[in-house]
DNA sequence: AATGAATGAGACTTCATTCAT
DNA sequence: TATGAATGAAGTCTCATTCAT
């Protein structure tokens, strides 16, 4: 049996995609909790549609991550030779990742939640680590010897996501002083990885 | 004139602690969902009498949250007048707070997933707040010039909560190392404050 | 363990009674669905301890009824010699009947919700109906030529107590137009056994 | 321009109505404390299931009353126009009315224990008093003069209902006397509104 | 492939009743 | 005997996932 329905409807060619989207600001607004059928509404899907593109919830919420953390790192990393010191470098890899949060806040908020939550992959983690890694060779670069040991790059690779998360919240929840929280941040990273 | 009414089996303090217990070790093995079922019979507890202490499973959990980053802070602070130096005060507190993570590690990962949580109360977060004070003092004292403005303190009362969080559960998945970290994240720390 | 509280407390000696005054005003409220607690706490009175005094719930529930409907129908009896005629007697008791009614509109309202529930048990039903005997009897001199079948009987002890039920809840819901009801009730019900 | 689109399994009434049916057998058999489990359990139909077609309990239970109480009032109005004098047409519209009752007593037992409940909004309680219009009407061309004050059409129209509720109770517990309970009804009745 | 009704396990919470004090 | 904490069965409703259409 088949409705037949007038007017154009802004149908996505790629469904796939307006699901992650939907599925990251659901997240941002309502949390872990929000039921599959509320993220395809959101996307403006049927609830069923969703399974056809995400077998379960789960990979759903790891694509998601990784579909965001792949965007923000992209916008940090966009940066990264376009300086002539590696302060500069740092600084502009710095400044593209605060500004990626700020342009959508709602992706910052579901990175975040998702990262704390306990049902990202060992795939899904070790995916996200593999994306840090121009910017650990950057930093490695920035250490006088340049030689450090995997824990001491472990430990700065880890504060420096940290720093990095924070900063990127006080920015969204205090927006008139992002400049000062954004400038805070890198001066932190900056002493940390030099 | 006096009466006398019998008192029936009080409410038990120990049997509330258990059950406060329970929970954060539940959350740190199961995360949020784990079932109110599944606390009350890691409490040894009938399902029911969870909630002759707990309302609800949320205010349980923000009780569990209050209970823990209390007993956090105090293992903290307790070293903030143990120093000469406001250095080896700080050093004093940061050894403090993180040898309380390392006593029991479930401790710290339940209060980090509580905190990503969404379902903290305002009341919980600003009692939260509330015990950082002692540190906050001390940090001010630790600016060079003494007087710092207000979005710089949350920036680094902020980042500081994030460096030890992520110091704590370094030191935790890697314990070879966790002196290396632990020393690394007071170095980090120290550098922001001073 | 004991508690000593200052202050004297009205303690009715009849606790029995408390509990059953504290039950129809709990129904009348809150309809049957109310809790054991609920109804011990409006007789302020342990929860424990009102299965001191009813073994279950379903036995207060048809205590309360019988005491109700006994009261009630004592309210009415009471003017079932105080007339002349038949007529008159009639009426007295019809007018004793409603009286009992505004008197407490609870009452009333305990009872018409126990009625109607399906857990009196035979026993009450019986018990019921034999307080209904004196009235009974007095329709059965008001037929005019006195003699009337089982059914008969039945239909009519039947009819007047809806007839009854019905009046008293509209006295109750309209008090203003409550001695036309009450007149109204009367007119019926004579019509009905004459 | 049009679109098609798919159906899938379409909302079915007549699982609709399965379930209707289903409440209030078991209603009849069960009461009110009857758990939704069970009631879809006798509608052969997923627990949850029942769900998607009433969104809680109270309001499947308003649907019965309000689809009982529909049904109820046609049988009863079908013979309104059937009959030369008034009295003629009242006997019809009394004799559908009871012999509806007597076609499947479990309705009428239903909608017996769902009035006496708390549990009818005001909405549904309206939309029952709407149907008793057309009987209304014909009640106020029964009396002798015509004009009948609003307390007074009240008071019929309530003593009405509670003796056709009598008199089908009766009729459902001695079968045997059915005629005998029905015409002493419409006479009741009769002398009620002439 | 798209749709959304169908499914049933499982969640939180309530509550009549019991029993330690 | 009075008290109220303890118990665990049971209830309503949600929701990830399946599947008829």
């Amino acid at each position: 049996m088949y409705y037949t329905i007038p007017m154009a409807r802004p149908k996505s060619n790629d469904k796939r995609n307006d699901i992650l989207a939907a599925c990251y600001r659901v997240i941002a607004r309502d949390g872990l909790d929000a039921s599959t059928a509320t993220i395809a509404k959101e996307a403006d899907v049927a609830s069923g549609s969703l399974f056809t593109y995400f077998p379960t919830k789960a990979v759903l919420y790891n694509d998601v991550y990784v579909s965001l953390k792949t965007e923000m790192i992209a916008a940090a990393v966009a940066g990264i030779n376009s300086g002539s010191s590696d302060h500069e470098k740092m600084h502009n890899v710095w400044t593209g990742w605060m500004n990626w949060a700020l342009a959508d806040t709602d992706k910052q908020r579901a990175l975040d939640i998702l990262r704390a939550s306990d049902l990202l992959t060992p795939e899904t983690k070790a995916f996200g680590a593999e994306l840090m890694k121009p910017t650990i060779e950057l930093i490695e670069r920035c250490g006088r010897d340049g030689t450090r040991t995997q824990p001491s790059l472990l430990f700065i690779n880890a504060t420096m996501g940290a720093i990095a998360n924070t900063t990127m919240n006080l920015m969204i929840s205090d927006p008139d002083n992002a400049a000062l929280y954004r400038e805070s941040g890198f001066e932190a990273v900056w002493k940390l990885i030099s």
